[in-house]
DNA sequence: TGTACATCAGTGAACGCGCGTTCACTGATGTAC
DNA sequence: TGTACATCAGTGAACGCGCGTTCACTGATGTAC
């Protein structure tokens, strides 16, 4: 086959998204590089031209996921029409998010897979998880002055456990009450 | 070798405990069968006379794992002074129970693991979800009769959620700080 | 109570399989002249 | 601009390894007489 250099980066790009999507789906042991390989359109073998190994791969389609949901994240609340934080709540603990299998926020659906996974992808979580924090605190503070850092980390810690409830559950009105009763208390924050 | 039924009672009991502590720890992909055996004291190939398959084994120690892990909350509870809402809430948002690793809370250890699962395994998370909640919620209503099944649902969200990224986080200052916010959060629920 | 025998928990070698990784090869791309 | 050559993305067979599972075997337990 071979081809140009402006292709390998596309299939770099490529191999990395699909991978983002797949590992949240089946977490990160969950798919094998020739599987992942396969949905690319290619086969196993041209794999290390791309990555040193495997956990390579790991750690970049885990940053690429976690960038790719804070912009989403901020994509959705900047196309609301109503108040940021009570619109970024309801876009995350929608049934959309909750069923979004390849596209379900990193917090959620690599939480395991960090906390046993090695020192640098638990410091890209660290990241992340400040990232989240410090967004979360500027829509909290911009309705309600008195609010804290506390109490956005409150928040986040309820949006990520409802998400996570309501996605384990197999019984679809407890995991749809999950998601109200989360979505209820944290609209309680900015009034 | 050879042995009593006794024994065979009491070795199937100690393979199950093994698993629902190794299961947490590690995931239920992390250990192997061989290991399993070899942390019972035993070789692998005798695993067969306990257990039809090794996802057998899997629902007997999840199951074992949330029986466990309502016992333990219970008595921490029962075993505090203060208010039970809040001995709660302090007994779940400890640093002993974020660094008890194969004592950990299933609903944090085990969410990724069941939300990928089988659906007898799902099934099983979502009775242990609602007994959490009535629980939490009879404690709750036992100190403020205002409070509802939903305040307990946020509740436990915040629980969850706190408790999983205190864990997934390189940080020991953030990861007490989440700790620390979530439980001064959850205080305000009894005031 | 003592003896002969069936049962079956536990052993350890062996199985087939899927995995991550390696490697000789191919042929289009891009460069040197 | 055209030709010869080096590069290297992608192919597909092959590797060693660990896994879940099977199986012939061993010997203590428990039962029948």
């Amino acid at each position: 086959m071979g081809s140009s250099q402006a292709d390998k980066t596309e299939t770099h790009a490529r191999i990395v998204k699909i991978a983002a999507a797949k590992f949240r789906e089946a977490g990160v042991d969950g798919i094998s590089v020739a599987d992942l390989m396969k949905e690319a359109g290619l086969t196993h073998g041209g794999f290390y031209r791309h990555f040193a190994s495997r956990d390579e791969l790991v750690a970049e389609a885990v940053e690429y996921a976690m960038a790719e949901a804070l912009r989403r994240l901020g994509a959705a609340v900047r196309r609301s029409a109503g108040p940021p934080f009570e619109a970024m709540v309801e876009g995350y603990l929608s049934k959309a998010h909750r069923d979004a299998d390849g596209r379900t926020c990193p917090l959620v659906s690599l939480a395991s897979d960090v906390a046993r996974g090695p020192a640098p992808l638990r410091s890209s979580y660290a990241k992340l998880v400040n990232t989240y924090i410090d967004w979360i605190a500027g829509l909290l503070e911009a309705e309600r002055p008195d609010r804290t850092r506390q109490d956005a980390i409150a928040a986040l810690g309820t949006m990520v456990g409802a998400l996570a409830l309501a996605r384990s559950v197999d019984d679809e009105a407890l995991s749809t009450e999950i998601l109200a009763a989360a979505r209820q208390h944290l609209k309680a924050m900015t009034r």
